[in-house]
DNA sequence: GTATGTTTCAAACACTCGTTTAATTGAAAA
DNA sequence: TTTTCAATTAAACGAGTGTTTGAAACATAC
C-alpha cells in the first residue's frame, strides 16, 4: 500500500482522494463505497460529504487534480515542441503528450495507468456524464492533440485524422491503464522485465506507423 | 427500442437476456439492476433467478450468447484463411478476426458495438473475476489471434507480438465499443455517415501500419 | 378429470448504499 | 477565560440492491 500521501500528518482532504483514486481505478466508480474509501484513508464516513458535497464530487476532485498536474506539465512539453518550429514528426508529437503521463508515474506510484484506468472509466461510465465533464473542461488538451498531429501529417484528411487519433487513444487507454497486468504475463512469457517507459517505447513506434499508415479508400 | 428477440413470443430467457446485453453495454454492470432488466424484458423480477441462478450467471451467461455466436462465425474464417495457404498478409489476417465482428453486427442492430463494450467492461471489472472468466473460456481465440499474426510476421519477436496485439485490442475495443458516439461527432463535423464497415474499413489500414512498424529498441 | 412438473408471481428478506443530523471536539480570536 | 467557528464523530435515515419464499398459474401426460 504504498501511497506517496503520508498518512500521518497529511490532511483528511488529501488522505481521502489518495484513497479514492486508488480504489476508483482499481474498481470502478460504483463499486467502491465511501465507506471502502473511509476506510482506507482511515478518517470518518461523513467527512466525504463534508469535504467534497458528495461522491460525484469526489470524483470530480480526484480528475481535476490528474488533470491539473497533466496539463501543467503538458504546457512546458508543448511549449518545447513549438520552439523547436518547423514540421514536427509523428513521433515527436506523441512523445510530447506521453512524457507528462510518464512525469505523472514518478510523481505517484503507478500514476499513469491509474489515471489512464481513470479515464477509460470515464468514458464507460453510465450515461457519460463523466466522460461530459471531462470533456468539457479539459476538451482543449484533445483539440492540441489533434492541432500537432495536424501539422506533423498536414495532409491527412480531417475525418481520418479524427478516427486514428481516437485509434491511438483507444491503445493508450487500454495499454497503459493495464501496463502492470500485462507487464506480469510479459515478465512470466518473456522474461521480459516491462515498466511504464518500455510500454512507451514500445508503443510510439506502433501508434506512429499506424498514424502514417497510408489511407486506402 | 429495437430489439431483435420478439418480445411477443420470445422466450422469458431470451427476453431477459437481450435486454441485459443491452443495458450491460450501455450503464455497466453495478449500475444496472435487475429490476431494470426485468422491468425493460417485461417479465417479473424473480425470473432470473430462476433461470440463471444469479446475477453474475446472468452476466456470464449474456457472454457466452456472444462468444458461441463470434467463434462460430469465426471457426469458418479461420479456415478460410488456412486454406489458402502461405504466409497470409497483416490485413488478411485483421480482416479474418474482423468479419466475425461485423456478423454479430448484421444480427442484431449495434451488436459489435455492445459486445466490444461488453469487452472493455469486462477487462475493467472488479477484481477481474469476470476477466478471468472470459480469458479461461475463449482464451484459446486470443491464442489463434497471435498465431495468425505469427504467420503473418514471423521475424517479430514474441514479446513485441504481444504488446502490439495489446495495442490493437485497446484500439478495436475503444473504437468499435464507441462507434456509435464517435460516428455521430464525425456525421457532425465532418459531413460525414460513418458505419461499423467503415470505421473497420479505416482501422484495418492503421492497426496494419502499426504492427508492420519497424522494432526500435 | 386428475396428477405432475415447470414456470410465473407478489411479497418480503437481509443488506449495502449515499447522505444527513446533532452532538462533540479542537484550536484560534476576542 | 470566554467566544467562535471549523472539523470530526457516532448514529440514524430512506432508498435501492440481489435473493428467497410459498402460493398461484400453466402446461403436459396419464
Amino acid at each position: 500500500m504504498a501511497d506517496c500521501v503520508d498518512q500521518t500528518t497529511a490532511s483528511t482532504r488529501e488522505r481521502i482522494i489518495a484513497a479514492a483514486e486508488y480504489l476508483f481505478a482499481e474498481r470502478g466508480f460504483a463499486e467502491t463505497s465511501l465507506r471502502l474509501i473511509t476506510s482506507r484513508a482511515e478518517v470518518n464516513l461523513a467527512s466525504v460529504n463534508y469535504h467534497f458535497g458528495s461522491k460525484k464530487d469526489l470524483i470530480q476532485a480526484v480528475f481535476d487534480r490528474f488533470m491539473d498536474r497533466l496539463t501543467a506539465e503538458l504546457a512546458i512539453e508543448l511549449a518545447s515542441l513549438r520552439q523547436q518550429g518547423g514540421k514536427p514528426t509523428v513521433e515527436a508529437v506523441l512523445t510530447t503528450f506521453l512524457r507528462p503521463l510518464q512525469a505523472l508515474d514518478q510523481l505517484e506510484p503507478n500514476g499513469a495507468s491509474i489515471f489512464m484506468r481513470l479515464l477509460g472509466r470515464a468514458y464507460a461510465e453510465t450515461q457519460g456524464h463523466l466522460r461530459r465533464f471531462v470533456l468539457g473542461k479539459y476538451g482543449h488538451v484533445l483539440a492540441e492533440f489533434t492541432q500537432a498531429l495536424k501539422q506533423a501529417y498536414p495532409d491527412l484528411p480531417a475525418s481520418e485524422l479524427f478516427w486514428r487519433l481516437h485509434f491511438m487513444l483507444g491503445s493508450l487507454v487500454f495499454a497503459i491503464g493495464g501496463s502492470n497486468a500485462l507487464g506480469e504475463i510479459s515478465a512470466a512469457d518473456f522474461n521480459e522485465q516491462v515498466g511504464l517507459d518500455d510500454v512507451v517505447a514500445r508503443l510510439i513506434p506502433f501508434l506512429a506507423g499506424g498514424f502514417k499508415a497510408p489511407v486506402t479508400r
